[in-house]
DNA sequence: TTAACTGCAAAATATTTGCAAATTA
DNA sequence: TAATTTGCAAATATTTTGCAGTTAA
């Protein structure tokens, strides 16, 4: 069975080859936001014959053809979705990683005014909100992508330390 | 003369070094947003006996004591701006790197009342939109910090390609 | 058959860190 | 003088790339 991104990529006029069938039905069945690192761990799950400069490259191809998207959370690390038709916006729980997911049709209304009041033509927007979840009692463990290295963490965790923007 | 952010570093009781206040005094004078090599590049024109390693440790201190701001408008590095007092959102011109500042209340308001709805207390948020100036005629050189190298130049590229967020 | 793709290891890029020497308070 | 800070070089982390061999169309 063919997955919803092979299809797209064999409509793009992609070269099929068994790494990309692989990734391209670990990207299907994602309702997450994994990393290269992640997509590479799942990838290998189901055929060990994949080497991580594929991913990179199938990811980074993907993107460009408009079917994938990248996203920067923070942490220095790329993640990728699928490609939507709605936009949605992200939350993220700086105490667990996790992301959610919102949407909001007036705030993109509101950005694209702002651009042209500015004498521009909006390309692509970026909103994304950190935050911790009110009752902060159990907090529990990463569930999102794979747990970021120990360097990595520590940065996230500067990032992001509880001051609230005013 | 005591710089602006020398003097903020004073307050909160840290040991000002030579190269400490040169950085003091190249962040107090900038008025763009540098990434840490460009941030190195103008500190030893005033003073040769700064290492890179130095900026990068000043900076990340000067973050964690709210001093600074660090932000990501892609291209892979970090870049610094003072913490002000009103907050401030950013428009990336595509073509040039160039960075607008602009503010928004309601905007605010609006994400604190999102972020709300699901349940967190906002800690940080994130806004920056990506656009091409309306009559693109003439396309100047880069300003904004320092030249990306030739490999993130093509990541900036690749990541804004003039595709309309739906 | 041939243009596109892959794996591997090395390179490029950005940032952090161990340690001995220097410096501030 | 004691605790911090610095410079240097090496280590980390992420991503890209050169090249020779493989594979899909």
């Amino acid at each position: 069975m063919e997955s919803r991104i092979e299809r797209l990529c064999v409509q793009r006029g992609l070269k099929m080859t068994g790494q990309r069938r692989v990734i391209a039905r670990v990207l299907s069945e994602a309702s997450d936001h994994p990393d290269v690192e992640e997509l590479y761990r799942r990838a290998t799950e189901l055929d060990a014959r994949i080497s991580i400069a594929t991913v990179y490259r199938t990811v980074r191809l993907l993107e460009e053809k408009g079917i994938l998207e990248r996203r920067d959370f923070g942490g220095g690390r790329a993640r990728y979705e699928p490609s939507e038709h709605g936009h949605h916006f992200h939350l993220i729980d700086v105490d667990t990683g996790r992301v959610i997911e919102f949407e909001d049709a007036e705030h993109e209304r509101l950005m694209q005014a702002i651009a042209e009041r500015l004498g521009f033509d909006l390309v692509s927007l970026r909103l994304e909100l950190f935050g911790r979840r009110r009752d902060a009692a159990a907090v529990p463990a990463e569930t999102e992508a794979a747990k970021p290295s120990p360097a990595r963490r520590a940065a996230r965790e500067r990032e992001h330390s509880g001051r609230m923007p005013r």
